[in-house]
DNA sequence: CAATAGCCCTGGTGGC
DNA sequence: TGCCACCAGGGCTATT
């Protein structure tokens, strides 16, 4: 799915297209997608309501209505958001359609369907959407200091590819950008987190906002599905160092990059620069 | 607790 | 061309 600088780029593209506009239809075509509350209730409570503002929290999207209540989403694997001017084209696995005042659409799409859509009060969202307040630090924030990373590494004993990808630790990282900012490293994506010297912790916190900064600039990495709230693919994918690069030459090293699997994840790595030993 | 396997879904791809 | 196993950018839940 979309890691954080794909959500980055979708919420600010549509940002200014949505907000304060009113919500005047919604069409519901796979329900499933609904998490909270029933379908019915959902759609009550977004009806009618004026979107005040659109903002992402790691990968989760969230737009708040005059009502107070959240609509928070996110995309999974293959959810789109998408804004589609009056006339045009919906997506054919479009599942929920709001129709805005502008005479414009918001359209939810999902081929597999695994991305979430929930409607919660400040109050219940701690209770119903735990990832989502559980979340850890932004990278390229303020919280998110040499010593926040230090902290959380020494209190875990698993491997460090793993680690980045849980979001109460670090949020918005995913397959891409993990294997990216561990092969920016220099560091084994199967090292325990416990064991990285204060040396390779700097170089990791640099590569993490390295390589976050750097997908947001080329607005995201498309392989297939990924599009931002306009329809457009990313860039960042012509500047990978590792991630679906197997057998291909290491920028670093020319040595051809190696996939393994690491935690039932697709994991690509350099096996000269990324040691799993330190020499 | 922390770590790991299973599961939710569908469709594109590559091997035979 | 057809069939089929496998894989996919995520994260929740249950189990050890």
């Amino acid at each position: 799915m979309p890691e954080m600088p794909e959500v980055e780029s979708i919420v600010v593209g549509i940002r200014d297209k949505i907000c304060n506009r009113v919500i005047t239809d919604i069409e519901v075509k796979k329900a499933d997608v609904i998490k909270y509350p029933t379908k019915d209730v959902y759609v009550k409570l977004l009806l009618n309501q004026r979107i005040e503002a659109i903002n992402r929290r790691g990968k989760y999207i969230i737009m708040y209505l005059e009502s107070g209540v959240l609509h928070v989403i996110h995309l999974r694997m293959t959810g789109k958001l998408l804004f589609v001017p009056n006339g045009e084209a919906i997506d054919k696995y479009a599942c929920v359609i709001f129709s805005l005042d502008s005479g414009d659409k918001l359209v939810y799409a999902d081929v597999r369907r695994l991305g979430t859509l929930d409607v919660v009060t400040k109050a219940e969202l701690p209770q119903r959407l735990k990832g989502l307040y559980n979340l850890g630090a932004e990278p390229l924030s303020a919280e998110f200091t040499t010593a926040y990373l230090t902290e959380i590494l020494q209190k875990n004993h698993g491997k460090i590819k793993p680690f980045l990808l849980n979001q109460n630790h670090i949020a918005g990282l995913g397959n891409i950008y993990v294997d990216e900012a561990l092969a920016i490293s220099k560091i084994h994506p199967e090292r325990t987190a416990d064991s990285l010297n204060t040396a390779e912790i700097n170089s990791l916190y640099e590569a993490i906002n390295r390589v976050i900064s750097a997908g947001i600039q080329d607005g995201g990495t498309t392989f297939r599905d990924y599009r931002n709230g306009l329809g457009k693919k990313g860039s960042h994918q012509e500047h990978l160092y590792v991630y679906n690069r197997q057998g291909k030459p290491c920028r670093f090293c020319q040595t051809p990059i190696e996939k393994i699997v690491v935690n039932g994840r697709g994991t690509y790595y350099c096996p000269s620069c990324q040691q799993k030993k330190r020499k």
